[in-house]
DNA sequence: GAGTGGTCTAGACCACCCT
DNA sequence: GGGTGGTCTAGACCACTCC
């Protein structure tokens, strides 16, 4: 055993472990996409105990620097984050293509639901049955996005049927239904359990949301959703003509 | 000793305790801002180890439920959270005061430094000096902000003086310099190592942060900055004229 | 001094993966 | 079977708060 390793640099142990081994990885010693050494082996190299090394990998996890897979190893997470641009005239997908991003929907699963999640009450606050259509967006074959879109229950199949290949808005225009008006809120989150298990990340994972209710042409036809995305994997840029802002109320 | 609790409802023992502690919250059991009974007695009750209730209960922190204060308990958090309106011509403090909320500022520090942050550096690439102003805002008493602006060093005293007391660009525009663009990118990140101070949260703790870019009508002047709130105490609220957004390109 | 949360340890068991 | 990460335990020490 090495044993005399002298890493004081945070206040406590696993602390100067988890600095210790983010430099390793910042001074390209341990390498993107590259298992590092095994729990056993550093607490044996840092002359700490094996559940301290373990914590501090755990907390490297949150900080989305690491993944660990049970029975392979730990390995360094690749960083790659995309920029989604709100307020421009233009489609998602019909974008993405253009600037040569590859954007694939993996769909979850359509079922019929009420809205229960207290955020998304703010928008539709009808106890009806909606259409729920659960999915996974991937960038260049990486998931951004764990998307909820409801929709009302009247709608034609024909469009439902399209659901399964690309975004719900998408389906709609491709079908003669207009956007117009779309309110966002936009807020962090620790990982929702679906979301835990689409991304492979552990709980409490910090989480950009979007939240948005989507107004059409036809007055009949609104669309309400909820899309979450590791904050290491998405960021929204937005562009505000007129540099004044409002600070509003409080929220219910 | 209880022990012949059944409570299994996670994977997990630490994942069965942490849900029925939040359980009896929901169910008022726990009260809001009151303390919860010690790991010691919970671990009596629950039948399990003293450290794998200390585990439910520091995930409940990074969920933003509870507070631990050494020494003295665990406490239920205050569920409070504020809306931030954009894209509305109100100026922030002035739209806060007449909605009935105190907007007051805590000056942390003005410093002259580089600007190193790399998402700030996106917005900003000169190598110059700039005037660092860091500060908390409060609403109705609660933290909500963790800011820190930049300008150009150059800046008249008078102007600076007004830092301590409102917002950068409240202080701007009392001196006549308007403002026009705004750029913003809004993400979400782990707590910053000042705004664990800040806030007294836990590090991992999921933050929404907006970087901004405000231009002015003065070509020469120009602000970039980072606000970083707690996920449970801000939220953003964007409403765009024209539904469709873009998918926009990679970052760097 | 008693109680609290936070940290650290040594040791153990499990499920999983790879050979 | 040997290595991995994940979990759980019993026991200990510290700094802090409150009485």
């Amino acid at each position: 055993m090495a044993g005399n390793e002298v890493l004081l640099n945070g206040s406590s142990l696993h602390e100067g472990v988890r600095e210790e081994i983010r430099r390793r990885i910042a001074a390209g010693l341990y390498i993107e996409g590259e298992a590092i050494p095994s729990a056993a082996q550093l607490s044996e190299e840092f002359g700490v105990s094996a559940i301290t090394v373990k914590r501090a990998l755990r907390d490297l996890q949150s900080f989305g620097v690491l993944t660990a897979v049970a029975g392979k190893g730990t390995f360094v997470k690749q960083q790659r984050r995309f920029l989604r641009e709100l307020s421009v005239g233009m489609s998602s997908t019909e974008d993405a293509r253009r600037r040569g991003l590859k954007l694939t929907v993996d769909l979850l699963s359509i079922t019929r639901e009420k809205i229960v999640d207290p955020a998304l009450l703010s928008f539709d606050h009808s106890d009806a049955l909606k259409l729920c259509v659960r999915k996974i967006v991937y960038a260049d074959g990486m998931p951004v996005m764990y998307d909820a879109t409801y929709v009302s229950t009247d709608m034609p199949d024909e469009i439902v049927e399209e659901f399964s290949n690309c975004l719900v808005t998408d389906a709609l225009q491709n079908h003669g239904v207009g956007l117009t008006d779309i309110h966002l809120i936009i807020d962090a989150a620790p990982a929702s359990v679906p979301a835990q298990q689409a991304f492979s990340i552990p709980s409490g994972y910090p989480m950009l949301r979007r939240l948005y209710h989507q107004k059409t042409t036809r007055p009949d036809i609104s669309v309400v959703g909820l899309v979450e995305s590791p904050f290491d994997r998405l960021a929204c840029s937005v562009t505000l003509p007129v540099g004044k802002q409002a600070f509003g109320e409080r929220e219910a």
